[in-house]
DNA sequence: ATGAAAGCGCTAACAT
DNA sequence: ATGTTAGCGCTTTCAT
């Protein structure tokens, strides 16, 4: 690490002042029950105006902040969502995805907005089958939300008729029990060729590994708007880790591109290392080649060229599953929702016609 | 948002069979006491091998899972740790840093390691300075872990003296009382413009706004080596979010950036935006302008070309940062670390010489 | 090795 | 409007 280490004094006492811990403590300090200062504090009507402002004062003046450990154990409410990534077939056993990344830090925003704090975990799927339960029957948490199917789609819906506040992102299937909201994956796919066959791509490959549902829906998308407009696909499995994709791009491109003039990423990153290795290889794009992305991540629009890409929207997302699993939590019954993607044109594609 | 609903049977009731719910439940089944239950669940060494496997069996058979909110109270311990990121000077009220979040998704890899949860937060800090206390002191963590100081630099190390087990990832300042963990950034900024001047750059600028102390201290840094290898250097300070950033930059690099040909950039995203614009601008890099990124996220090594950047070690940040609040949780002593950046060298730069 | 009992700090009836 | 009381479900002495 080679870094140099400082002295803190973090660690060290400071003189405290005998603490007021506890509600009980601000009740005597009040003179006062701790029923009436746990009103005062909870805000509640029934209590008198100028106790309560006199208590929450004083509480305030000591510091004090009711533990909310008990506070949720007596109520029986935790105030608390889960959020899992379920790490099933990443080969890295890391949370790197910056879609998943990306999708938490709206599902933080709106949860926090919403008066739930977030507990994150991830997961890695073992076999023993209780990734889910561990956290879902905790008691840590009134519902939870699965980032990502990964290859436990079957899990997932297992648990889901046992486990009701339980919202999902991934992939709809017919009759499926758990609640999913995400993106018509297929669409996307086949929204990705439509575009490149009509702005004059000829020979295509898809780009990435299909273990996760979405994205072998993405490819049958793909796959069959190709054979209706008559132009030949080729499916290109690359892993989809953002470090280890580089050399294995490369590879696949070398051996296996030749010819190809139309690219369906699986997803923005997988996009841009498609970008950079024919960059290197003194291809032009979108001359050369088109590439299509799929996600629409910010970065999209900052690669060179800017990425064309299938857009998910990942803020209405993410409010949709927050708003679905309120439902549940409140034991109302939640649609799933599948939302259509949209193409988004910049400069890696050409003009249709 | 144009999609499609399905109705879904989450929501809907299941035959339940009479459930076990409570260590009382469990040991009334099998017929011992709730203590000898919860001491059989915790694999205590005092109790018999053979009632221990027939209670933990049961459990299982049960689906049984203690309830932790109410063990957590009993033992004053919740092994949870809280995860903050201050949004102080950010425009946009969203977490979208690409480079916090993928230190959040090492934090929660080592934090799960550890055996602790992670609760993350954002805090839109607003003046009323007690966003810190309220996570610190709600008794729902047992220490807490802020990403980024900010502009919330005073308040934390206020805050660092009533509450310990608090460390934070930034910028170490000499003689601070707060735990952090960070890069040396002015070393950072020092390297990029060391490097630039070595392989033949006369005439710089440095990217990025300088709001977040950490930003700043790579500005000083790099301009103490521009002033000492007395080459002209020019701050622009451009916005960080991810999104605005596009036509900012493009506006600056009009009007500012003639005759510069080296850059600095504040981090990887920046630098992948001017990459972007000097590219539709019809300039090469790295024979008309070279950039040097910071961050050295997984995604520096995809742009096209893949980018010379300064490295910053998130994963070793993140288990450095875990250590430390273990110790700080245990009531040991931490010291804060400051790593030393590394100059990764690729192609956004010419060779040195 | 196990049981009995006393809380952890709070909330929510139920009184008054 | 406020006080009193009984737990929430678990852990942990203290007995046995």
């Amino acid at each position: 690490m080679g870094g140099e280490t400082y002295k803190s004094m973090a660690g060290q006492k400071d003189n405290e002042v005998p603490a007021i811990r506890t509600l009980a403590d601000l009740a005597r300090v009040a003179g006062v029950s701790t029923g009436t200062v746990s009103r005062a504090l909870a805000g509640k009507s029934l209590v008198n105006v100028e106790t309560r402002e006199r208590i929450q004062t004083l509480a305030r003046e000591h510091g004090f902040r009711p533990n909310q450990m008990a506070s949720k154990l007596r109520s029986r409410r935790t105030g608390v969502i889960g959020v899992v990534i379920p790490l099933g077939h990443e080969l890295r056993q890391h949370i790197s995805d910056p879609f998943f990344l990306t999708l938490v830090g709206y599902l933080a925003d709106e949860l926090t907005e919403g008066g739930y704090d977030l507990m994150l975990s991830r997961a890695l799927p073992d076999g023993t089958s209780d990734w889910l339960d561990r956290i879902a029957g905790s008691g840590m948490v009134d519902g939870v939300i699965v980032i990502g199917q990964s290859d436990q789609y079957d899990l997932i819906e297992a648990a889901s008729h046992s486990y009701r506040p339980l919202v999902v992102w991934g992939q709809h299937r017919a009759g499926q029990n758990h609640c999913v909201v995400g993106t018509d994956n297929a669409a996307g796919g086949r929204i990705a060729v439509e575009h490149l066959v009509a702005s004059g791509a000829t020979s295509l490959a898809f780009l990435g590994d299909t273990t996760g549902i979405e994205i072998a829906d993405r490819l049958r998308g793909a796959t069959e708007a190709a054979t209706a407009a008559g132009v030949p696909i080729r499916h290109i499995p690359i892993p989809l880790a953002t470090d280890a994709m580089g050399p294995e791009i490369e590879a696949a491109m070398a051996s296996q591109c030749s010819g190809i003039n139309g690219v369906v990423a699986a997803s923005d990153l997988v996009a841009m290392a498609a970008l950079r290795c024919l960059h290197q290889k003194g291809m032009r794009v979108p001359e050369d080649v088109q590439i299509v992305g799929f996600d629409d991540l910010p970065l999209a629009a900052q690669t060179s060229p800017p990425l064309t890409t299938i857009r998910q929207e990942i803020a209405a997302g993410a409010r949709a599953m927050v708003e679905r699993l309120r439902a549940l939590v409140e034991k109302e019954p939640a649609t799933s929702l599948v939302m259509a993607p949209t193409l988004v044109v910049r400069q890696s594609t050409r003009a249709e016609g």
